[in-house]
DNA sequence: GCGAGTTTGTTCTCGTGGTCACAAACTCCG
DNA sequence: CGGAGTTTGTGACCACGAGAACAAACTCGC
């Protein structure tokens, strides 16, 4: 999924359990952590690896599996306490403390990331927006107002800023990340339908709508091609050569 | 990924090439399908296995196991027919035809998905909008007029609808989801941060902002926990024990 | 204090996916 | 027409992840 190619060198041994975490459990930790949210604002103080697991949408083994890497942090025969463990895969995922994020690319896709209300409940914060077209600079979204794309540097020297979120027609995709990585920034959201070159160090995840969509289609086509053989030839089943 | 629980009897064995194509081969085809509609665009006729594999991002071993999954649709020592290529892989997908889409919920996301244009030029046309909401009803967005939220099982049925995209807020996602099953959709792409419960034979995939921000923020984390290391006990490479 | 019941943490096994390396097959040139 | 060069297709091998099953550990009732 993500270009990780940073070269760690780890010579020592993984003797502490913050280290070498799955990424499909690091993939999996922020809808724990969704849940057991839930789970608080109901005022449940303490819930079973199945009550979670079932919240989450997964297996009750694999949720234990996962928890397990970051510690011992249930009780056997109890269960785990919702703001115990809430607190712990926050800080694993490390969104104890605010990050700030810029956007660039501030068009249909954009407006919508910037009044996204999920960004800013869950350990992010947006600090700019950014647009090359001039008509939409100093216009007013989400509260924050569009400034030109030369700005980025600026920024994010002065902000801190480590995540930038790209949604820019694919053309111009490139060139906003060579600026980003240049600027100093290590992490990309990608929101345009177009593949990143991008240094050793920073990550890239990408969000591809069509795709997904493509994804679905293909299993409509299999749905509908199966319906289709079944009523052909009948029954497929039981037959054994 | 997708939780697929269709219960394939699959009795005889797969002769044909059209079976059994791995999900992660099938999340990578939109992709080939899009880098090969690049070069088309660039008037390239023909390429190899090594081009088109840097132009989708992968590496040219997975790229052609992948395309020999579907058929052998290359010419050893020469590469690949970009345009038959592009059909073939078309094909597989199922988007040689186009697929009606329904989007409910028309927000600021809903607004940006009924606009992106990604979706219509790749084998999917946006049929109805839909929101609950009566000030969004009658309203037109991206040409199409948003039609209230009850009208769902009668535009499904009239326009043989199988995809529905579900951009609304979380506590309303699984409502949403039982009404689009309920009408007979059998494909769901959620937007909504919530995990959807639907019945066997419902693909859904589900698109999560804040869980991609998420993750980028683990390893963000990981990477200044590195630095400080770095800067703590100087260089940790070559100590063997 | 102790046994029954419950729930976590972990081990084992199996399937899926990624990468390497090489044989098969095609083109081009002499 | 034949050999050198090139590129696909695939078999083998390895790593990662999912799931089941079980031992360890905790609570509760008597």
């Amino acid at each position: 999924m993500t270009a990780r190619s940073t070269n760690t060198g780890e010579g020592s041994g993984a003797q502490d359990p913050h280290r070498d975490i799955p990424e499909a459990t690091v993939a999996r930790l922020p809808v724990y952590l969704r849940a057991l949210t839930s789970l608080a604002e109901r005022n449940i103080a303490s819930c079973s690896s199945e009550e979670l697991a079932t919240a989450a949408g997964v297996n009750s083994a694999k949720l234990r599996k996962d928890l397990s890497y970051l510690g011992s942090y249930g009780t056997r025969g109890v269960g785990y306490d919702v703001d115990y463990l809430s607190y712990q895969i926050a800080r694993e995922i490390g969104v104890t403390h605010d990050w700030p994020v810029i956007i660039v690319g501030i068009g249909n896709l954009g407006q919508a990331l910037a009044n996204f209300s999920g960004f800013s409940s869950r350990g992010f914060r947006t600090v700019a927006l950014l647009d090359a077209a001039a008509p939409m600079q100093g216009r007013k979204v989400a509260g924050l107002e569009v400034r030109p794309f030369a700005d980025l540097a600026e920024i994010v020297a002065a902000e801190q800023v480590s995540i930038g979120v790209i949604s820019v027609p694919a053309t111009a995709a490139q060139d906003v990340a060579d600026a980003m990585v240049a600027a100093g920034i290590s992490s990309i959201l990608n929101f345009a339908p177009a593949v990143l070159n991008v240094p050793p160090g920073v990550d890239v995840r990408k969000v591809d709508l069509s795709i997904e969509l493509q994804i679905l289609a293909y299993h409509e086509s299999r749905k509908a091609a199966e319906a289709d053989e079944g009523v052909d030839n009948g029954s497929e089943e039981g037959i054994t050569a």
